[in-house]
DNA sequence: TCTACTGTCTTAAGCACCTAATACAATGAG
DNA sequence: CTCATTGTATTAGGTGCTTAAGACAGTAGA
């Protein structure tokens, strides 16, 4: 994975981790590595990615057992809400800038049709998977 | 305005910059004011505005008069450009979010609905943040 | 019991970046 | 010419991030 350097590594640490338990690589209840050997993974010190694991802690996303290790939780119901928590802040994030230029909504709409299909290499697949 | 004190303010001083070049608040050719104006109104130092406005000259938005003072770009096609720009920059880092965790065309399109109906202003709107 | 492994905490150093204060250079107005 | 205003450059201070090394406490297993 590469760091962003004008962003903290630990940010981008809670941003991976996320992403990893929301889409089931890390799911409930899941023995996590241990910090030393995550450090080790992302090429750096055990105290970033302790900093970052403190972060998802602090949010109820996992509990340290001190002397077994760190578990994601048992609540299912608390992914689903990170998931949601994220794609809701995402998609402020962005509506916070389109409109800050003056964007309407019907223009947004086709905006993210457009770029959607520039991020799908290939037309013909529907990779609509609409699960949820 | 206000800062966001995690991100450099020279950094959201050109976001804001841009802003106004491509809502015409300061439209092509408009002579600007000078930096120390412009600290004043932000309460941020000059330097930090003239780091942003170097950004902003890098990026052939404005020119500088070294004793005249500084101008926007007469170039109406480079503020259409920067508009477009904007906006595609926005939604590929949102798209990219989404499709981070997973997220499928439909449930991207619905979500950016949602979104929308409660950043409009008339919505009741109940912040259910919980930390990400 | 002894060893290895777990998370945690402390301290310190190095480094980059941001911000601020100040001085400098050039031009136009009077 | 003199002065005010423009952008620019230099220097210094402060803050936060990252890394590093080490020590501590508790537990599981040989």
């Amino acid at each position: 994975m590469q760091f962003d350097s004008s962003i903290p590594i630990w940010t981008q640490l809670v941003t991976e981790f996320s992403r990893r338990i929301v889409v089931g690589s890390w799911p409930a209840g899941a023995r996590l590595p241990g910090v030393r050997a995550l450090a080790g993974e992302f090429g750096v010190n055990p105290n970033t990615v302790q900093r970052a694991m403190s972060e998802l802690e602090r949010d109820g996303l996992c509990r340290s057992e001190r002397t077994a290790g760190r578990f994601i939780t048992e609540d299912s119901s608390r992914i689903d809400q990170l998931r949601a928590t994220l794609a809701e802040e995402a998609a402020d994030d962005f509506l916070d800038r389109a409109r800050g230029f003056g964007m309407g909504r019907t223009q947004v709409q086709q905006l993210i049709t457009e770029r959607w299909d520039r991020h799908v290499p290939d037309h013909d697949e529907h990779t609509d998977s609409e699960g949820a």
